[in-house]
DNA sequence: GTCGCTTGCCAC
DNA sequence: AAACGTGGCAAGCGAC
């Protein structure tokens, strides 16, 4: 192997004349500053093949850089092409994925359920001693006190590791793009249209009201704080320690009986709530102000770039194939308008939500093909058609709890869950769970028999193949362990459902209608237009995501909002 | 001070 | 035989 540092002309020539030779495949890297591409610098660009890597300072080299990627016409892959691709087109490069490979994406559709840094896979799959290059980078940085944005471009440790990157790269696709397969290769090509798309809508990013942010951010702050003290000043602990808590709480007499997996008595809100004491009151009063103080308004102002949030979509973060977000972590916002109103339209402006209907009740209900699920389908509201046919009696008010408990119900089945769990989540005592789940499978035996099929189609696997998988109708395997083959109709369920959601991204992207997309949170779909289109936009979006194809349709809903919290009535 | 684990809690 | 799934993040806390 052999690595370079660009530092004179003559080595710049060397390495254009190095670039113009055939190969089967060119690897590329980058080395930043940091993980904010608006702020932080793009510091090495890397070329490698399977055994060169080349590293040019991008400060000093980096016309040649550009020039290198301009001219270079084959096909480039890269390990998370998305953050590189992203960081040298914000410094120059026009990078198009039409010729953008990633190995990542590779590996995690080979082995869903393993780790997928470049690192990793190096020592499982080539026998690398990869983990080598980067424990010396980081004695040589523990040693300078240099960071990822002052480690001198000219160390040797860095630049050569930055090289080694591209050669591991390049040989991890020589390895994985030849096992990329029949049906897995349409899986790869939507995963990498995916990763563009996505590129773009961080790029974009996601409004924020700043000033409603910083006046909610002090308001939650404040009430945090004035808990604090009050614990600090009755008890003498904070009010964050659950073990002073529930110690504190067991002084007083109270009894607790929930354990948490570590040992500990567990005092989680279910807990706290049924205690009348004014610490329980206090400590849950406290978390909520504090998540919402740091996790949520604290975030969005310290993390957005001018009133923008770009975060970081991981459009494979789950083994299923679901994407995750993080930094911030938008997926998972509490349903609360205080929080959700933090985000806006640009001016003039609607965010237009599209979003699929009980999209893994619908396609559960296709994999198992029960009648009266289908049945349940046909007309109206889903979960009061199915209680009425678990109870043999018409239905009708959504507020009944009839409709809840089954609604309960059908996603633990979903889940895998027994009745302990089921007894837990409904809030209903262990024996009328247990009778409920019962009179569910009497109504609905199609989803016992589909369960015990899927365990018996892994168990045949596991004798006929050595291990146990589903795959999705798209081709998407899904493994799981041998002593958790229970897991896999929800890997299934999960695994469809975001095929079909990334499938719709695609769709739209075809369609031309992801140039205002802010937003991607599992079923629903954020985008930023404005106000005069937003209504026929979102009747376009919603008719072009919605499928006929499956055992029963897949329906989508659409709202248009002023902001993400707050809803416009419209018809 | 950093790291990793535990606990708790939010989403779909 | 029975088993709720997938994530991200903050605070506390002990270990290094």
């Amino acid at each position: 192997m052999e690595v370079h540092l660009v530092e004179t002309f003559q080595e710049a020539e060397t390495f254009m004349s190095w670039l113009g030779e055939r190969r089967p495949i060119l690897a590329m890297d980058t080395e930043t500053g940091g993980l904010d591409w608006w702020k932080d610098e793009l510091r090495l660009v890397q070329f490698g093949d399977s055994e060169c890597g080349w590293a040019i300072p991008f400060h000093l080299w980096g016309g040649l850089a550009l020039d290198a990627i301009r001219t270079y016409d084959g096909p480039i892959t890269f390990h998370n092409a998305k953050f590189d691709v992203r960081y040298l087109n914000t410094n120059g490069a026009e990078l198009s994925y039409g010729k953008v490979h990633d190995t990542r994406v590779m590996a995690v559709l080979l082995e869903p359920d393993k780790r997928s840094g470049l690192k990793d896979l190096g020592v499982r799959l080539l026998g690398a001693d990869a983990d080598e290059w980067e424990s010396a980078l980081n004695k040589a940085k523990a040693q300078g006190k240099w960071n990822w944005a002052t480690v001198p471009t000219t160390l040797p440790e860095y630049w050569q590791y930055a090289c080694m990157d591209t050669i591991l790269t390049a040989r991890l696709y020589e390895l994985l793009n030849p096992r990329i397969t029949g049906r897995l290769r349409e899986v790869y090509e939507l995963e990498i249209a995916v990763e563009n798309i996505i590129d773009d809508m961080e790029r974009r990013g996601i409004h924020i009201d700043i000033p409603y942010c910083k006046y909610q951010f002090e308001s939650m702050t404040d009430a945090s704080q004035a808990l604090s003290a009050w614990c600090e000043i009755e008890y003498g602990f904070g009010v964050g320690s659950n073990a002073k808590v529930a110690a504190q709480l067991q002084k007083d007499g109270v009894l607790l009986t929930k354990m948490t997996p570590g040992g500990g008595w567990s005092v989680d809100e279910s807990v706290l709530k049924t205690i009348d004491h004014p610490l329980a009151i206090a400590v849950i009063k406290s978390r909520k102000a504090n998540r919402y103080a740091s996790a949520y308004f604290g975030n969005y102002i310290t993390m957005s770039d001018e009133g923008f949030l770009h975060p970081d979509v991981n459009i494979l973060g789950a083994r299923t194939g679901r994407m995750s977000i993080s930094r911030p972590a938008l997926q998972q916002i509490p349903r609360d308008a205080l929080l959700r109103n933090a985000f806006i339209p640009r001016d003039g402006n609607a965010l237009v939500s599209v979003d699929y209907d009980q999209i893994e009740m619908r396609l559960f209900t296709h994999f198992c093909k029960d009648p009266g699920l289908i049945a349940a389908f046909q007309e109206g509201d889903f979960f009061l058609n199915a209680a009425s046919l678990i109870h043999h009696t018409p239905i009708t008010d959504k507020k009944d709890p009839r409709r809840q408990l089954t609604k309960n119900a059908s996603y633990a089945k979903i889940y895998g869950a027994g009745p302990n769990k089921f007894a837990e989540t409904a809030e209903v005592p262990i024996e009328d769970a247990t009778m409920f789940l019962m009179e569910y499978d009497a109504a609905f035996p199609g989803v016992h028999t589909f369960q015990q099929a899927i365990i018996n189609l892994a168990k045949g696997r596991i004798i006929e193949e050595g291990s146990a998988f589903v795959n999705t109708p798209l081709g998407r395997r899904e493994p799981a362990n041998e002593d958790d083959l229970y897991k896999l109709v929800n890997y299934l369920v999960q695994g469809t459902a975001a095929d079909v959601f990334k499938q719709s991204l695609v769709q739209l992207d075809r369609m031309g209608l992801t140039e205002n997309f802010v937003l991607p949170v599992h079923d629903e779909l954020v985008f930023d237009v404005p106000l005069s289109e937003a209504e026929e936009f979102g009747r376009t979006v919603k008719a072009a995501m919605e499928r006929t194809d499956f055992t029963v349709p897949l329906t989508c809903g659409m709202d248009i909002l002023e902001r993400w919290g707050n809803k416009y009535e419209y018809e």
